[in-house]
DNA sequence: AGAGGTACCTGGCAGC
DNA sequence: TGCTGCCAGGTACCTC
């Protein structure tokens, strides 16, 4: 479900109801998600106060005194606050419930997702310290990804979604910022040059800032922090619209797979 | 070092 | 109606 823009409207929606919060009690219904739960988080996150949600690529941040809660929604999970007391559901995983009477609620269906505590800096834990800069933020533009590029024979498409590059660029953004910087996804990362390089840097800024503008993309049954749907859908310009027309020359929308993922593109207003 | 494939898991849907 | 197979937003980890 989540890509980065999701994940944004997701701790904007979850941060104004929890932020400055003492956790009460956590509970855990299913332990087994992409890493097992931790045993300790319970005891480790009661009592603590909330002070800050962050964002690192596509984990979310609850920074305690004491420690930090690293959560990742994987394909499918979501987090949402609810009263206290809401019955839980299937695939309702793990409930964080506050002294204000508010529910955090992390629900799961494919368990791709993750819920970990860590007491040092998480920036510098495993599965944050090698990721790449944020798009949204002054670390990224063109000349990295030109000189990250050279020599690499590798789908420029699958390039942008390596996270050591650039963190944040998933299967159906990685698609559309393709197509606004009129690149075709094949095309080896190292044969792009610098001048392309620096609009397709331009055009994944672009895509991600205007889905989080809009609420994220829905998709399928998508919904931010705050419990309200994310009906305002994005207009995709390629993903999903294979055989549609492309809204620039009418050429037909391709499919193509790349590393197992699909991947939609003009083949004509892409070179 | 880089490229490519596998693994984790469930649900929805098309096709028969 | 019910079965089978395929597809889905992510990413760590394995081998070659």
């Amino acid at each position: 479900m989540p890509e980065l823009p999701e994940v944004e409207i997701t701790r904007r929606g979850i941060a104004p109801a929890i932020t400055g919060g003492a956790v009460q009690h956590v509970v855990v219904r299913q332990q087994q998600l992409r890493w097992p739960v931790p045993r300790r988080l319970g005891r480790e996150l009661a009592g603590q106060v909330i002070e800050r949600v962050d964002r690192r690529a596509k984990f979310l941040l609850l920074r305690t005194a004491s420690g930090t809660l690293i959560t990742h929604l994987g394909m499918s999970g979501s987090l949402r606050i609810l009263p206290q007391g809401t019955p839980a559901r299937p695939h309702d995983h793990v409930d964080i419930a506050f002294d204000n009477g508010q529910l955090l609620r992390f629900t799961d269906p494919r368990r791709f997702g993750c819920m970990l505590w860590t007491r040092r800096d998480p920036l510098r834990h495993r599965l944050l310290v090698n990721l790449g800069p944020e798009p949204l933020t002054d670390g990224f533009d063109g000349d990295h990804l030109f000189a990250r590029s050279r020599g690499r024979k590798v789908a420029i498409k699958q390039f942008i979604m390596t996270a050591r590059v650039v963190v944040g660029v998933g299967n159906i953004y990685a698609s559309e910022s393709l197509f606004v910087a009129g690149i075709n996804p094949k095309r080896a990362a190292g044969r792009v040059g610098a001048g392309r390089m620096h609009r397709l840097a331009c055009a994944i800024r672009k895509v991600l800032s205007d889905a989080i503008a809009v609420g994220g993309t829905t998709l399928r049954d998508f919904t931010g922090g705050d419990g309200q749907p994310g009906y305002f859908q994005l207009r995709l310009a390629v993903y999903d619209r294979e055989g549609l027309p492309c809204e620039q020359c009418a050429t037909p929308v391709r499919r193509i797979v790349q590393g197992q993922r699909s991947t939609f593109y003009c083949p004509r207003c892409q070179t």
